[in-house]
DNA sequence: GATGAATGAGTTTTCATTCAT
DNA sequence: AATGAATGAAAACTCATTCAT
């Protein structure tokens, strides 16, 4: 009896987490409009009716892959920071990290997208990714500042400032490259934040 | 009779014009789903009947706009360029375009962005934007050029390169904005793009 | 003065026969719902504010020429029915208008499907309509009665049974003849009258 | 677990079932144009949502019905003519079919008068439409030849050209019918059928 | 009389959501 | 938990008709 509940309740689980992997491809080809109910439950192996059973809504869906993607996003950027050992270092391992999601989730990237419009609109929403925004900024500030310490470096930038322009370069980038991929050299990203945090050390160079 | 002809033809336009300029606003405010065909002709003060007598469908419309907007970005890049002298008065010029567009346009930030998405998802409208960057591209570029031989100035990035730079930043600090504008500094803008074109000039200062 | 007026209401009346003659096109090829008032006007050379000048509406356009079709109709049989000389005669006579008709006037008999629709779920139409018929079997029957008198004919069929038959026949060889002009040889409208009505004679040839 | 599935898919049928019976009264009672898609799930007792859960659009549901009809129609002519066993009983049985059916049927009629017009316009259509003619035709034909060869009779009309008048006739007579019940007498199809097809075999009565 | 811009009721169609099984 | 039939609100789009010029 044990088992069979545990089962169930197993099962219950990897319905859920089958029916978020299916909406968020879904979300991320189709947009939000676009995803219809019954097109992400098709994709999961699913009947329109599971998925109420899972999600309130077709929204609670959207914000629920919101959240986690928020999440998952914070967490590889402290990943990307516990590598560094250098200001130099820090950025390539950075520029890779964009490379590998540029060119690996195309997916995840609109997705991410179609998140930032979302936000943009919806106040409550707007709140928790500013949230995000800001930790991520903290974080990344922080970890450049340790840096510049240990390297005796300075900048006209703040290291908050520094973390801003990190990331808005990060998400202008994948916008034109998503756009056309033909037309923007994808290492550009590395490059350009070299050239933006490094001119004293190249120039020792 | 000339004149009552061209009385009517004048009302016709005028109606397209507020048409086009109320569905501006409800595309950047409600994006292109939430914008009904009903909510576009009400804002503008005429019926859904009167909006099909100057447009095919609610896409053609939104295309429409695009090209308009287009056009008008690739002007308003035209303009920064023709007023600069030296390369620190282009990015003083450039810094002050994005401030304001950002400060009063908030609408057409949020229209961008829907344009964005939709030009992420459709081929055929990827392609012109994609043209359109291309061009703002070759012309900041050439700008930018033209500056660097007069100062005798160089860099580890070419033109181009500069010029993706400055439009991927453009984009990216944007989208920061208005998730929470009190959260980045707007003269984040040029003060990056200073940091990273004119080290050597600073240094001089 | 006189002659100014006399050419308006001139100019009014060619109007609507440019109209009228548009309108029995665009129905017949459209039908009556197919064919919107602007393709009508447009087709006649005029704008929609000229057609609502010289009909009240859509559909009293469409009994307009109903009418004038049914009079046409019953003129064209009065023609034939004078024609004759003998009912072998007159049964060549009506079979080479069956064939006139039905090879030039497809329209026309797209028209006459059309009203016939019309007339079966119109209950006025259907009273306007069932009227012409009985005059034209009248017409029809009295010729023939005529014509047995003089030729000393006999037939099981009485003359009124006769007129319905040529009429049935002639409706019912029409409608397969629309439907595949290669299949239904068009000379068997005459054929069958024949064979129906002059078995005698035809012995004693 | 197989009966409750077996009884939703029952209810699916019944609800198919309901929505085509509904339509082919709506249709008829109303044309094509006439009919919506509310009227008909209305009339069904189910909702618009529903209606388009079994059919992808109105006029697929026009072809289901026309097909449907086509098929029944050809059907009817085999029976008839299964049951002759000579011309004489033959005109008989496919005069009293003509007379059920249009005491019983004026519904069944004007959809077919529907579909004829339909037919006219729309080449794919048209194309079937002829196709089950041929086809009663055909069987017609072979039906008439028999009894001809057992008889040892003889006509100036193929029994192909037969077969089409007889068709032709049925509606021809069906259409006048409709439009007026009272002017022509419904036992005139069999009468002219057989005036037309039997003068030596009457002789020799 | 003629124009054609504007109206708005009416139509087809979609889809998130509910609910009986 | 899962199914999928049914709902109904909402959307895009059409077109007969009106009316100011």
């Amino acid at each position: 009896m044990v088992r069979r509940r545990l089962t169930q309740e197993e099962r219950k689980k990897e319905t859920r987490k089958l029916l978020l992997e299916a909406a968020v491809e879904i979300f991320a080809q189709m947009g939000f409009y676009g995803a219809t109910v019954d097109k992400i439950a098709e994709h999961a192996g699913f009947s329109k009716g599971a998925f109420y059973a899972h999600f309130h809504s077709k929204e609670e869906l959207f914000l629920t892959i919101l959240e986690q993607q928020m999440e998952a996003h914070v967490d590889n950027i402290r990943n990307v920071i516990k590598q560094h050992q250098s200001l130099s270092h820090f950025i390539e391992t950075i520029d890779k990290y964009f490379l590998s999601v540029a060119q690996k989730n195309r997916t995840l990237s609109m997705l991410n997208m179609e998140f930032l419009l979302y936000a943009m609109r919806e106040e409550s929403v707007r709140h928790k990714w500013s949230g995000m925004i800001t930790e991520s900024v903290k974080q990344i500030s922080k970890a450049i500042n340790e840096l510049m310490l240990s390297e005796n470096y300075e900048s006209d930038l703040s290291t908050d400032e520094i973390a801003w322009t990190i990331l808005s370069l990060e998400n202008g980038m994948a916008i034109f490259y998503y756009i056309n991929q033909d037309l923007m050299p994808l290492n550009l990203y590395g490059k350009s934040l070299r050239n933006m945090l490094l001119p004293h050390i190249k120039e020792e160079n």
